[in-house]
DNA sequence: AAGGCGGGGAA
DNA sequence: TTCCCAGCCTT
């Protein structure tokens, strides 16, 4: 690995700068000032594509145009407009750290400190924020930087390890220029969406060949290093869709804490073992009886759902049936479930839902018409 | 230091 | 399929 005080960092921001004037992205947030545009648009850039982002963006913004309408609204509206951005939490930290900036008071912190401490704010966010809307001269590393450092540097380690941060972070400071920092942090970015990709990087484009050192090395396919994963285990689970005699259907909000904390489900249950298959209506039935004390005709198969989560694939097996009881009966809620309710057709929309739910809530509406059907 | 956390696009 | 992304938080 080359050592880090061979590189020039100032002919190489030059360098970058020059790619930036002539073959950076236009993209909403470039050129903002605005800090509470900037950082919406930073939070909804962790760990998701740009192309996803594009949609979401002007649609928050619009729905939340000031960090005050944002702290001044509630976590449920703050969700509905993030669904289906996935990391949840992040909606529910921007939306507390904005009532806890609008509480202070004195707007929008200007300098680093300010940022680092709010929830959902780490130090690569707190420094693009004000990098990129005050050109203030702090470094970024992303996992953009980060595979362009790595192929820089030949980097011969996996990059998460503490002690590679560590020199990642060191390395991205050194080369980060006193001037145009801001235009610098976002040409790396691009750098890395662009040219230096994953796979099949355009290294005869790239304006920092003369110092890759994995491109003098004819192995720039080789960084970063990375370390295999374990597979995702498979889970299962059965999606009732409980319906009253009013037609209304039965939702869940999850609990405040982990997967998907408070958005809104069709009671679920987790099925330990794939022995259970074939599913018996018979079974999800009483199932459903002795977990949350509904008593139901009894449940039709829906095809199953399939999702990818983080950690795991899961199947849902989704059943509807018609609740027995009467109104005031109470629901049973074994599940930890914060609240349920049921809700008429119309107003599931209402409600923060995942994707996976989504998909699941699809199955009951009627078939849309194609557009080739006039 | 390690594990948890959604979804979608690319290959 | 598998990988990864404008990371951060909790344990």
């Amino acid at each position: 690995m080359a050592g880090v005080g061979e590189l020039d960092g100032v002919r190489m921001a030059g360098q970058l700068l020059g790619f930036y004037d002539r073959q950076g992205r236009q993209l909403p947030w470039r050129g903002e000032r605005d800090l509470y545009r900037l950082w919406v648009s930073e939070i909804m850039l962790q760990q998701t594509g740009v192309a996803t982002v594009l949609s979401y963006y002007p649609r928050f913004l619009a729905r939340f145009p000031t960090v005050e309408s944002l702290a001044g609204s509630t976590e449920e509206a703050v969700l509905l407009a993030w669904q289906g951005l996935g990391y949840y939490r992040r909606a529910q930290h921007l939306h507390r750290a904005a009532q806890r900036l609008v509480a202070r008071g004195g707007g929008l912190p200007e300098e680093l400190e300010g940022w680092l401490g709010l929830p959902g704010i780490g130090p690569s966010t707190a420094a693009a924020i004000l990098a990129i809307g005050r050109d203030q001269p702090h470094a970024i590393l992303d996992g953009n930087v980060k595979r362009v450092l790595a192929r820089l540097l030949a980097f011969p380690h996996p990059l998460n390890s503490s002690r590679a941060q560590q020199v990642l972070w060191s390395v991205a400071r050194q080369l980060t220029p006193r001037q145009r920092p801001g235009d610098y942090a976002q040409a790396i970015m691009d750098l890395g969406a662009t040219l230096c990709t994953r796979s099949q990087p355009d290294c005869l484009r790239c304006p920092w060949q003369e110092h890759c050192q994995a491109h003098r090395l004819a192995a720039v396919a080789s960084f970063p290093v990375v370390v295999p994963r374990p597979g995702k285990p498979r889970r299962r689970g059965v999606a009732a869709l409980i319906f009253d005699k009013n037609r209304q259907l039965l939702l869940c909000q999850r609990p405040a804490q982990g997967l998907l904390a408070g958005l809104w489900e069709p009671p679920t249950l987790a099925m330990d073992d794939a022995e259970m298959l074939p599913l018996e209506p018979q079974s999800v039935a009483q199932r459903i009886a002795q977990r949350f004390n509904l008593h139901t005709t009894l449940p039709q198969p829906l095809p199953p759902v399939q999702h990818t989560f983080t950690h795991f694939h899961l199947t849902l097996y989704p059943f509807v049936c018609q609740w027995l009881g009467e109104e005031g009966e109470g629901v049973g809620n074994e599940a930890g479930y914060q609240t349920v309710r049921w809700l008429p057709r119309a107003a599931w929309h209402t409600l923060p839902c995942a994707t996976l739910h989504r998909k699941i809530l699809r199955l009951l509406e009627p078939p849309t018409a194609s557009p080739e059907n006039h």
